[in-house]
Parts: structure tokens; C-alpha cells; sequence
DNA sequence: CCTGAAATAGATCGCGC
DNA sequence: GCGCGATCTATTTCAGG
């Protein structure tokens, strides 16, 4: 992925397209005075450094019936039994990846070792979410949960430094 | 916000969305076996209902220079000196709204009120941050970070239930 | 709720500045 | 790098089944 400077005007342009990613290339052409051209090779160069890395969707999770929001806390066992190739983390890793409830993981400084944000609909599928999969993993050692009250903020647009 | 029901094929078409939002009505009606004009409808219906919020391009954050995610947790001082108009958690939710670096907050359940995801640079903006703008506001007791290390997963796309 | 055609608008690319 | 203009492709609307 090839570093990329950007001036004023690539920035311009995704600050409008972290806000809209579905605007004309002629509309974001207009907000930031320049012509269409030279406004869709900018897009592009963007697109191909890998700054874009994606345009998508976003939807209201209450609308699909998703009305319950967890940030659980994981720790893993500190003991790898099979050596380091088949690290608990590894596993752990790969299971989280086909956990569709679990959109966001990371690893993390401090005493948990994951993070983890959890959509679904309501606590009784949390509980079946808890019970039949995160604390029949193997590697999990240890768990906290929180759940979200109220959203005061929640965006995908990062600031522009 | 008008509640609605979702066939098989909004949720085909959601699911698409949620993966790239800026693929062509056609291509779209397409993949779900339709053709342009009906497909088109139910978009536009997603859209009006409020199921699609927004289309938004993601960034990487480290092709614009943040390279560290830190969690934070906080927790805002018990008493509300000016009384319930004037509540500390009103004036805690404006102040974080007006802050870049703050992408998402959360009001939680458990010790801490809130979980801050938090954008920046590096350590060094992280303190300035930390010391100028969070700890500095009257309504802030204690806070507690994280900082993410790996990232395991982070997508927008939820499940579809 | 679908198809298909017609009108409108946008993306894309070569070339001169 | 920018902008113009020609071409091609997609969006959008509206007839009718």
C-alpha cells in the first residue's frame, strides 16, 4: 500500500465523501471548484492508495431489529498447549472472524486481551451468544460486558489531521 | 421513523449495500435477479424507511496518519451542581460532539458512564488530548484507556437477523 | 409487484493548455 | 496538473401487463 501525500483539496474531497459516499463525481466537483476530470483522477488516485479503502452502507440497527449493543472483554488462557502454531490467539482470531454478531474486535493493551462489539436483537439472544459460543471457545478464559445505553455519537469519519 | 418488513430480497439487497455502496442499480438488480426499475423501488423504500441511514466512503486511518486507537473509559463526577437542566451528562455528550477525535460514545451500563473510541495520531497527541480536552472538562471524574493493538475485525456491515 | 422503452444525467478518456 | 468535449453507460420515470 503505497503512502500518498494529500493537499488541501484531496482532503476536501474526503471529508464530503466520508459524509456522502454517493455523491456524483460532478457535485463533489463543484464543492471543491475544480472540474470533473481533474476531480475523478483525484478520486481514483485515492481509491488506489488504499486511502478509500471502501464505500458502503450504513444502516440503523433498531430498523433490523438489532435493539441490543455489548462491548464484552475478553481474556484468553495464558497457556499455548500446542506451541506457538496453534497460538490460543490464532484461534481465537479465526473464530471471531465468522461470528457475524461480532462486528468490531481488537486486541488490547491492559488486563482483557479483546475487545469485542456485539450487535443483536435482545439479551435473550446475548445470553444464547454468551452461553453457546464466545464462553464455549476454548481459548476464553474470562469475560466482562457492558451494554450500550445511549448512543451519543457514532460516526465512520475520522478527522482529517 | 416508520417500522417495516424485510423479504429475503431487501435483505439480498441490504446485504450488498453493507458490503459496497456504491454498486450500480444495475448490477444490484442483477445479483438479486431483478431488473433495474423494482430494484430501484426497494431501495429507494430502504432509503425512505430509514433501514439505509447513510453511504459513506471508509479511510484507512493509518494512510491519513492515525495510528493509534485508544478505548476510553469514563466515568463523570455523581453530583449535578445546577440540577437537572444543567445536568453534567448533557454537557459531557455536547462537549464530546464537538471533539474529531471522538468518533464513537456510548453511554454503558456498569462502573464507567461512558466508552470513547478515540482516533489520533500517536501517544504524543493521545496525551495532548487527554490532558487539554478530556480531564480538563468540569464533568470528568476518572477515566481509564485502552489502546488497541490489533485489529482483529472492524466492519460496518451488521448481521442480517 | 413486475417488465421494457424512452428521456435524462453522469462517468470516462483523449487531447490541448 | 487542469479543463473541454465526445462517447458510452447508468439512472430514473412512466407506459402497460
Amino acid at each position: 500500500m503505497p503512502k500518498i501525500t494529500l493537499d488541501k483539496t484531496d482532503r476536501k474531497i474526503l471529508a464530503i465523501l466520508q459524509q456522502d459516499g454517493r455523491l456524483s463525481n460532478q457535485d463533489i466537483a463543484d464543492k471543491v471548484s475544480l472540474s470533473p476530470s481533474p476531480c475523478l483522477r483525484r478520486i481514483k488516485r485515492l481509491e488506489e492508495a488504499g486511502v478509500i479503502r471502501q464505500y458502503v452502507a450504513l444502516l440503523d440497527p433498531a430498523q433490523i431489529g438489532l435493539g441490543l449493543l455489548a462491548y464484552v472483554n475478553v481474556r484468553l488462557e495464558k497457556h499455548s498447549e500446542g506451541g506457538l502454531a496453534s497460538s490460543p490467539h490464532a484461534a481465537f482470531a479465526k473464530a471471531v472472524d465468522g461470528w457475524p454478531e461480532v462486528v468490531a474486535c481488537y486486541a488490547m493493551t491492559g488486563e482483557m486481551d479483546y475487545l469485542l462489539r456485539v450487535h443483536v436483537e435482545d439479551m435473550e439472544h446475548f445470553s444464547r451468544f454468551m452461553m453457546k459460543t464466545l464462553l464455549t471457545h476454548p481459548a476464553v478464559a474470562d469475560v466482562k460486558s457492558s451494554f450500550a445505553l445511549t448512543r451519543i455519537k457514532d460516526t465512520t469519519a475520522l478527522p482529517l489531521v
